[in-house]
DNA sequence: GGGTCACCAGTTTTT
DNA sequence: CTGGTGACCC
């Protein structure tokens, strides 16, 4: 297909800043992936002097796709094209020694540091009842993506968990320091400390890169864009491209006015505007459209397409969660079946995570294969998470959080009164816990009146790991390395022991070896001549998700199923929008504020325009909530959509019977 | 030290 | 309905 006039001038555009405006599906990314390939080919831009960031993992792998298809591999070689966080993830393996941390840090997720929050907060002689951990750590990512700004609002505050923030900030780091160890947050803040306290690491990144492309800008926050804006050197050759009616991430500090004020920034920006949508009918474009509009304080564009279509967005409510699944599962077998639907062109997009639960059991019943597109299911289960502290502590001794989670697990013996012994003494003498293991075993008079019994237990623990730091370390395959720990663990043992229902032992054990895979996949695309470590591994596994299979199929039969966050710069044939009530789409947490109202509007409109030739809305009328079922108010948004672009199969009119018949009769 | 059981609080969205 | 926590007993 041709570029339309302003999509080649925007590809075209050589050096200097530009701001694309790039409505839902007006061929973004395909001007992002043809500029690259104009850069490269055209104006014999080295590859590796080329950046293109996005912000979830998801949209840079669809990146990393396109381009892929439109050029050999070889001819990108060097081209970044990663997400802001895995940009810093590197840049930190290369300089974070700058600021005085090892450069085997370890990188802590969320639930990583719930601990050490914790710890913290009980320091500090704050009552911990009444205080949510999660609240804590959003408010510490909004200092650190936000600045002093937030930390003043919070001081000034009468909230309680302003005031604990506030109060565990300092140490916060500290601690994180202390172990080596850096949050999500640091990863885009830290290369902002060392670019600004080191000219000289500043201008060897301005030699290496020239071009720089943010691709949904509209989601980047200030301390994201404040990274670009010291990495981009003197000639300004910046292209961001987004969209404000597809802000979705407010609640992480993204930043609307950044795109809005682009232009007062860079001053000599060249402006275009992509507003001609080729992947949308009319009917769908058109009910998205009408719901968009309610936003206020929005750049006014309607966006058109040439697609004409006959077929209205329809809109459909079940009784309950159960029976929704149903409807969706009766429609995706029509899909697939009669319109020979690829199932990787359906896709189910619902407001929340735990709504995907009832669909998936629905499609597995019924041996429809499903993709679930999640980031974090996957680690949360127990065991995955056991194993990812054994491998911790292996790589890092002074991993306590990882250590005190694997001390007595299998059970052998090592209980609460010893663990609590051990802590007391070693933060009395201020040693790290497993320096206070090694001492109890090797030497003698440091006993902590522990029984020998418990001791030995602990000295077999202290033999395993060091064992398998040798064996980790020592030889080059880690898979194979990894498949033995998970033996000489016990897990299998300790599964039987937890559980005596056969199924379930397996499943886990399973998702054990669905781990083990994902560490040779990791392994085998690294080069023969240079081998990851372990370190690599553990830096890699938490920016990543598990979505990274490397064979890529021909053709993918799963339907997609994901949150409409996640489906953001992605479409398909045929879009289902599941759960669309009052108080899960907008959601009760955001319903009175009218500026997050938008925001959930936004998602509601991101959603709809993922949908090519079909879309299909559906609500419950009741729904399970704390294994209680509530009645349930259909979504305001549905009612905002106009009432020509909406075929409502719900209101009982003789037009609507007539539909149904006629479907009916299409049927046979 | 470890197992059992009653009680309770919690589901936004991502890196 | 879940998962996590803490009291209580062996």
């Amino acid at each position: 297909m041709k570029l339309n006039p302003e999509q080649d001038k925007a590809v075209k555009h050589f050096e200097g800043p530009m701001l694309i405006f790039a409505g839902a599906g007006s061929g973004k990314t395909r001007v992002i992936t043809n500029r690259i390939i104009h850069l490269i080919k055209n104006k014999n831009i080295e590859p590796s002097k080329i950046v293109a960031l996005s912000f979830t993992n998801k949209s840079s792998k669809e990146l990393r796709e396109r381009v892929r298809k439109m050029i050999p591999s070889k001819e990108t070689k060097g081209l970044i094209l990663s997400t802001f966080h895995s940009l810093g993830l590197n840049f930190l393996k290369k300089h974070i020694e700058l600021l005085g941390y090892h450069l085997n840090f370890l990188l802590q997720t969320p639930s990583d540091t719930e601990g050490i929050i914790l710890d913290l907060l009980k320091s500090k002689k704050i009552d911990t009842e009444e205080i949510q951990i999660p609240l804590i750590q959003s408010n510490i990512s909004k200092v650190k993506n936000i600045g002093q700004e937030y930390f003043d609002i919070m001081q000034s505050s009468d909230n309680i968990h302003f005031l604990s923030t506030v109060e565990i900030y300092e140490d916060y780091n500290k601690v994180m320091k202390s172990m080596n160890s850096i949050d999500f947050d640091d990863l885009i803040l830290l290369p902002i400390k060392i670019l600004r306290e080191n000219e000289e690491v500043k201008k060897s990144y301005h030699k290496k890169f020239n071009f720089f492309m943010v691709d949904e800008f509209q989601d980047t926050n200030k301390t994201q864009y404040e990274l670009i804006k010291l990495l981009i050197n003197k000639n300004n050759n910046l292209c961001v491209v987004g969209d404000d009616d597809q802000s979705i991430y407010g609640f992480r500090g993204s930043d609307v006015s950044l795109i809005l004020n682009f232009e007062k920034d860079f001053k000599n920006a060249e402006t275009i505007r992509l507003l001609q949508n080729y992947r949308s009918n009319d009917k769908i474009l058109n009910a998205a459209n009408s719901v968009i509009k309610n936003n206020s304080g929005r750049k006014e564009k309607t966006l058109w397409t040439e697609i004409i279509s006959d077929e209205l967005p329809k809109y459909v409510e079940r009784l309950d969660e159960k029976d929704e699944a149903i409807f969706l599962a009766d429609e995706i077998e029509y899909e697939m079946k009669k319109n020979h639907i690829e199932g990787s062109q359906i896709s189910v997009l619902f407001r929340t995570n735990y709504q995907s639960r009832p669909i998936e059991e629905e499609l597995r019943i019924r041996g429809i294969p499903y993709k679930l597109i999640g980031a974090y299911n996957f680690f949360d289960r127990k065991e995955v998470k056991d194993l990812i502290a054994y491998i911790r502590v292996v790589a890092n001794h002074n991993d306590e959080l990882a250590l005190l989670r694997i001390l007595n697990y299998p059970k052998r013996g090592i209980g609460q009164t010893s663990i609590s012994k051990i802590g007391e003494k070693s933060f009395e003498k201020e040693i790290p816990v497993f320096q206070v293991l090694e001492n109890l075993c090797h030497e003698q008079g440091y006993i902590l009146d522990i029984k020998k019994n418990t001791a030995s237990k602990i000295y077999e623990f202290l033999e395993l790991i060091q064992k398998y730091r040798t064996e980790f370390f020592g030889s080059n395959k880690l898979t194979e390395t990894l498949k033995k720990f998970i033996k000489d663990i016990g897990f299998e043992k300790e599964f039987s022991l937890e559980e005596s229902n056969e199924k379930v032992i397996k499943a886990r054990m399973l998702n054990l070896s669905e781990f083990i895979n994902m560490m040779y996949y990791f392994e085998s695309e690294w080069d023969e001549k240079q081998k990851p470590t372990l370190f690599d591994f553990l830096q890699r596994l938490s920016v990543l998700t598990l979505d990274e299979e490397p064979e890529k199929k021909e053709r993918d039969e799963r339907v997609q199923l994901m949150t409409m966050h996640l489906s953001k710069g992605l479409e398909f044939d045929v879009v289902f929008l599941i759960g669309l009530e009052e108080g899960i789409i907008p959601s009760s947490r955001t319903i009175d504020e009218s500026n997050i109202v938008d925001e959930e509007r936004r998602l509601f409109y991101v959603g709809m325009t993922r949908a090519k030739k079909r879309l299909v809305l559906t609500r419950a009328k009741e729904r399970r909530k704390y294994g209680e079922m509530y009645s349930t108010e259909s979504s305001r948004f549905i009612s905002e959509i106009s009432k020509e672009y909406l075929n409502d199969l719900n209101i009982q009119s003789p037009d609507s019977e007539f539909d149904f018949l006629k479907s009916l009769e299409s049927l046979k």
